[in-house]
DNA sequence: TTGTATGCGTTATCAC
DNA sequence: GTGATAACGCATACAA
């Protein structure tokens, strides 16, 4: 039915040996057999079978990213990263969401267990760092902007602890003292790595640690209008507040401003508020949030990079590397010092 | 190296028939004789090779989704619905990013070609008509969420003129009759319908139409920006503008703010502006835009429901699919009827 | 109910 | 420089 490497080898009164060998230079062909191929390929319209392809050199040249979602999140720039270098190095990345939904993200996972592609990146991953260890003995995963507590896998993340501790040493040198956080119920390493800077940099700076100024919810943006209300309520409310993700920043942002608080501007009735990822919303956002930049086109970059030397060179460093963030500044931190 | 079907037979003491047999429900097979397979299954660690499975059976149950950019858009709850459709018919979406770049484009069309993938969907295409119409002929292309004029190749979108329409009938139901329009110097069908909606609104309610109310720029938000500038400017300039997209929506409010207008409030200096998509960002910001919102969920079901007929059928369908879409009221429109 | 044998389209190993 | 041909892992027609 469809044209094949024989109807090829056929028309150009050559073996389908000689027009492999033109089709991947894998060994001189004289120019005569190699013109005679070549317009046999545009004659016929051929385009080789990568199924057979692939079966034959056991590859696929394809690497698969498992997201959680793909929407209003920091992703993006890590999946360009990994395009970027994937193409630089001969691969090709298909993106699949998982929706946090760890029998969908095992389903998914099957098409690297099942040789569809070569191996899978997981951006957030919910799997047990048990299974991920059985799972890396025998198959290419790397898992990218979230690492697993225990689990021995090739990880590329930010810096959260130091990043988390830089925010809010931005606010203390801002003349910010009581400084109160919205996180995540939900323990996913890099809630409580930002929780950990946070709690270090107001030791670093005398600062008394108080439960009841760590809110913590879900990943909705709603939840930082939740977290602000409750905040705000206490006896001593803060007078900024460090949100885990620019989605909750903005969540926060909207509820100040629909209570008649104004946002970064000091002065009476005052909050500031800061975020964490800078995601393009940060940045359209009124007021713009100040936040926290993860490298998150290197982290693509290096994630694939690193994965793909584990597969040619059949070897599975399983190594954790951890990127620098920036502080981005914008409109949503009042600086209260006089 | 790796365990095959041959050394789940070997272990089961079955030939290598019966173990594909019960791998794939193809044909009856005894209880004792399943038992012995699927322990071995479970031993040896086997998973089937799909590299094997879909060269034999000539398709890979795989459709490619290429999409121009996932961030900041509606192309998220498309996927969505794309995924779940061909979940519930045995198919797994994969996703790819073009950037809009032509070269990019055919490039991972090669996937179809190749028969990594069974078909693609493009959501949001530069390729030219003549292309896709030859293209069609040899495999399963559907265009979703942008048509291309010319093209007979199955289509599933918004009815972007009927919407448009919607929209300025809403802005004139308010008691607007100066209204201007920010769009696209790109004539991408979409936008030249929902200028005509634009037009055929004005002129249904007697309102001249007047050219310098229709600024021409680019997609990203600061054009929004630009638009609302030129606009305001005018010597006679509108009271409500309607944006081609929520994007451009929310860089003309950021705008009108940064100037001193207030938007959808009404009263003196004042401006209503509406957006189009109803993408996260128009709920989330503030105020939260009043736009139209396509359906994009179904969208997404319905072209792959219908491609996957055309593959399982062998039929080429080349229907275009309209769907009809909703205002979505929220804050950036004020009504100024007295 | 089961096994044998063939072929899917390709690449790689030979021998020439 | 070139051509046979054997594999890659699987599903299936056919025979038993």
């Amino acid at each position: 039915m469809n044209v094949t490497i024989k109807d090829v080898a056929k028309a150009a009164g050559v073996s389908v040996a000689t027009v492999s060998r033109v089709l991947n230079n894998s060994a001189v062909v004289s120019d005569a057999a190699a013109e005679q191929v070549n317009n046999a390929i545009k004659e016929l319209g051929y385009s080789p079978n990568f199924l057979g392809r692939n079966l034959r050199k056991c590859e696929t040249n394809v690497i698969l990213g498992i997201v959680p979602s793909v929407e209003q999140s920091y992703y993006s720039p890590v999946i360009h990263g990994m395009q970027d270098m994937a193409a630089e190095r001969g691969y090709d990345i298909l993106i699949t969401t998982s929706y946090s939904d760890i029998p969908t993200e095992m389903r998914l996972l099957n098409m690297v267990f099942n040789r569809t592609v070569d191996a899978a990146v997981l951006l957030g991953t919910h799997i047990e760092a048990e299974v991920l260890n059985d799972l890396v003995k025998r198959y290419n995963i790397a898992l990218c902007c979230e690492k697993v507590d225990g689990a021995n896998v090739l990880s590329v993340i930010a810096d959260n602890v130091t990043s988390g501790k830089k925010a809010v040493e931005y606010l203390i040198s801002k003349g910010h003292r009581r400084i109160g956080m919205i996180s995540t119920l939900s323990r996913a390493p890099s809630s409580v790595d930002r929780e950990k800077g946070f709690r270090k940099a107001l030791e670093e700076n005398g600062i008394a640690f108080d439960d009841s100024l760590i809110f913590k919810g879900d990943y909705g943006y709603e939840y930082g209008g939740e977290g602000f209300k409750q905040l705000m309520s206490l006896d001593e409310p803060p007078t900024a507040i460090f949100c885990i993700s620019d989605l909750l920043a903005v969540g926060a942002i909207r509820e100040a401003t629909a209570q008649g608080y104004t946002v970064g501007q000091g002065g009476e009735n005052d909050i500031s508020i800061m975020g964490f990822d800078n995601i393009l919303l940060s940045g359209m956002f009124m007021p713009g949030v100040t936040t926290v930049s993860q490298p998150c086109y290197d982290i693509g970059k290096i994630v694939i990079d690193r994965l793909i030397s584990n597969i040619s060179e059949h070897k599975h460093f399983n190594e954790q590397i951890i990127l620098d963030c920036d502080i981005v500044e914008r409109d949503s931190v009042a600086d209260i010092s006089e």
